[in-house]
DNA sequence: CACGCGGCACGCC
DNA sequence: GGGCGTGCCGCGT
């Protein structure tokens, strides 16, 4: 099967429980490419239903953001992430760690 | 402790 | 088929 990797990405993204995020690295071991985190964010950005697939959950590993290529940008993000119930300060999550989901 | 640069894997032109 | 860009990561200064 030649699931793109945007697919697959789609799938571990639904994976992901209400209140918690995931970092780049998380998927991209999820998806066995420990060392593709970038491309992970490239097709994220390539995302074309950010409201299906909550590419906005994921996170840098560093706790920032990072970026957001949807409408509203940056700003919108952290909107929704503290709809999902996760503080946002500074750009960054706080107590990431307690809401860091990872792929068993 | 904070900032900056290079490298890396993957998608698209 | 080759090259560029990227929602990044890690290490060096």
């Amino acid at each position: 099967m030649e699931e793109t990797l945007l697919l697959r990405l789609q799938k571990k993204l639904l994976e992901i429980p209400k209140g918690k995020v995931t970092t780049y690295i998380e998927l991209a071991k999820a998806l066995d490419m420990p060392h593709a985190a970038r491309a992970i964010g490239t097709t994220c950005g390539r995302n074309p239903e950010p409201d299906v697939y909550p590419c906005f959950k994921v996170v840098r590993s560093d706790g920032k953001l990072g970026g957001f290529s949807a409408p509203g940008g940056l700003d919108e993000k952290v909107k929704r992430l503290s709809q999902e119930g996760i503080e946002v300060v500074d750009g960054k999550v706080s107590r990431l760690e307690e809401c860091l989901h990872r792929f068993a």
